[in-house]
DNA sequence: TATGAATGAGAGTTCATTCAT
DNA sequence: CATGAATGAACTCTCATTCAT
């Protein structure tokens, strides 16, 4: 990435800052990390931070912001694929989600569920539509699926959860540099989910 | 629950505080949680609280102590019941958990995933400890019921995870005291990874 | 001033951190002034100030407060003397505010004309309101002074804002200690203001 | 004001600047406003400041000097004037003192009495300087107009304090631009003082 | 001349904890 | 058992200033 304009260094460092930060706040937690270590990891000192950014609370929310924007994204282009039914589409946003997390410096898991509490009330309404958003994107794929037979009938919102926990929230414990196991683990997944998800049936 | 020594009376109070704590720590975070405001809902000073611990991080330690141990506790009586096959087993300990985290002054979702990093090593240590033994339970409820053909052939580890996520990490948008609510939702958990369980094909 | 209970300790300490506070805020100017130096003028460390004011502001902010209050008090018994004439009044009245600025371990200057800058919004309009209510009184005293023929007639507001002025802004050059030096000004301002009031002819 | 060489530019951003910051010195006070609010009001970035002043504090003393001067090119003329009497002369001094501060771009009060306290000790000795010839200035206009009974008599160095007082120290309620009041309330301070001055009689 | 990047020092404040009572 | 007083360490953030460009 040729750096020219001082607007391009500027932005370049910005994005630095962002991915220190996030990796910092993915392995010590938004909290217990303090801003010195932060600039450390950009290999200045703390004030400079205020340079780029307004507040630690701001880093955290362009963070955030940056993970909600790409995961709509990924959204909305499976949604408009209307070559692919139901299956295909919740099997591409789970791997488009994994390949967000994975392709960084460093992979993290996305932290953007895990922080909203940290974020000032107008930043979190900000998050938090984002997500409605994708709720309602997920649930209506979902709906879709189970009208046309592809899923079995079962609770739309209790369905959409379970996909969104499974997506996200996956507990890691193996290493997170062994990309042959997290992609496979990916796989694994989405066969999970669908199994579940054609043959679920609610118990009386 | 009528005290009559003065060691009662110090187990009825630590048990009071950790309640307290508890639902804080839920509520707002550890980190967040300071100590003046759980002594507050226990209705006295800061300083009082280490006449029962010593440590903010002992009495998470404690929370999270109780809540693995408990956790091993169910687990284990399901394991020994020798008259339920995997199937049984499994939504068993799904039920023992969502029953654990409802029968509480307010229901609160385990802590002891989230808050292990704010431990001191020993004791995270020995918290991890129980973990694994909970882990080793569960895949080998999921090991024979794969055996003796309840469950479709996958990859233990990845359908212990799997198991695991479902069960504990949950993200919750119904309100929390919506008991109805959350019976059915306990009850849906266990279809759906019930149908997982008997119909993942690992493709290819 | 014999200290028995806790809350005697409490007010005791309130007003000991006040009274250095007031003499920093005086000597070295309420910015210039850190929490540091006047913890340090009670003996004891900085975190300690925050058991007895939520903020380096709420410290100014009692400070006025105390001032503004015994002002008022000493207005308002003049006020309400009908055995003295305007004059009278007027001169008890500065004679009252010299005392009371002297009346401290360390002579010093009024402070509440000039610190209210730095109040928080709130307590800024708390104490104006109080100026404002001297303000009545001072202007009442002068009104009567004028239409019973003590005083020349001209513009009330111009002439309340004199009085003021030469009441508590007055320049000091002279060693703040030297007691008897104060009280002979006192008594010259006394005198000039008098023979302002009584002579002044607005030009034309 | 057309500029041609370099050395004019400096000189006009040089004023340009002071007339900014003495704005703002006299709206947010000294220690409050920032190198960056002056930075701002002049339209370029903080770094720029130091091409024409070497500190903050620089700025200030640029500021008061030019006040101090200003005041002492008035007295003098005033001084020096023969054909005027003491009153005339004190008057002549007040509205001089007035019209410098309202000659400006937003008018305001005259700074130098209030930020001595802010200037390096050097400077502020310079200042000082300033100031103690001003005094002796006007001392010896009053010790005149005592001797040839213009003036009552009384003590020349209260009478000085109270003129100093009543000139510069001025508590502003009415809004800053009604150029009107000011007038008409700079004449009558004239009245008032001087009312003061030949009648004041010590009581005593 | 003007700028953005960078910095060191220091600010006010928070907080878990200790201690004497 | 419970408290208020006191503390040291840490934190986020501000600010005047420097420097290379």
């Amino acid at each position: 990435m040729a750096i020219k304009t001082r607007r391009d260094f500027s932005n370049y460092q910005k994005q630095m800052i962002l991915d220190n930060a996030r990796v910092l706040f993915e392995e010590t937690g938004y909290e217990k990390t303090n801003i010195k270590s932060i600039a450390k990891a950009c290999s200045f000192g703390p004030a400079n931070l205020y340079n780029y950014f307004s507040s630690k609370e701001e880093i955290l929310f362009e963070i955030l912001k940056q993970e909600a924007e790409q995961l709509v994204k990924s959204l909305n282009e499976v949604e408009n694929s209307n070559d692919l039914n139901a299956e295909q589409k919740l099997r591409a946003i789970i791997k488009g989600v994994a390949d967000f997390s994975i392709g960084r410096k460093r992979r993290t898991r996305l932290l953007y569920m895990k922080y909203t509490v940290d974020l000032t009330p107008e930043h979190r309404k900000y998050i938090n539509k984002i997500r409605d958003a994708q709720d309602e994107c997920i649930r209506g794929i979902i709906r879709k699926g189970m009208k046309n037979g592809e899923f079995a009938k079962m609770d739309e919102t209790f369905a959409t959860y379970a996909f969104y926990t499974m997506m996200l929230r996956t507990r890691v414990w193996f290493a997170v540099d062994d990309k042959a196991t997290q992609d496979k683990y990916t796989e694994f997944k989405c066969d999970y989910i669908m199994a579940a998800m054609k043959n679920c049936k609610t118990s009386k």
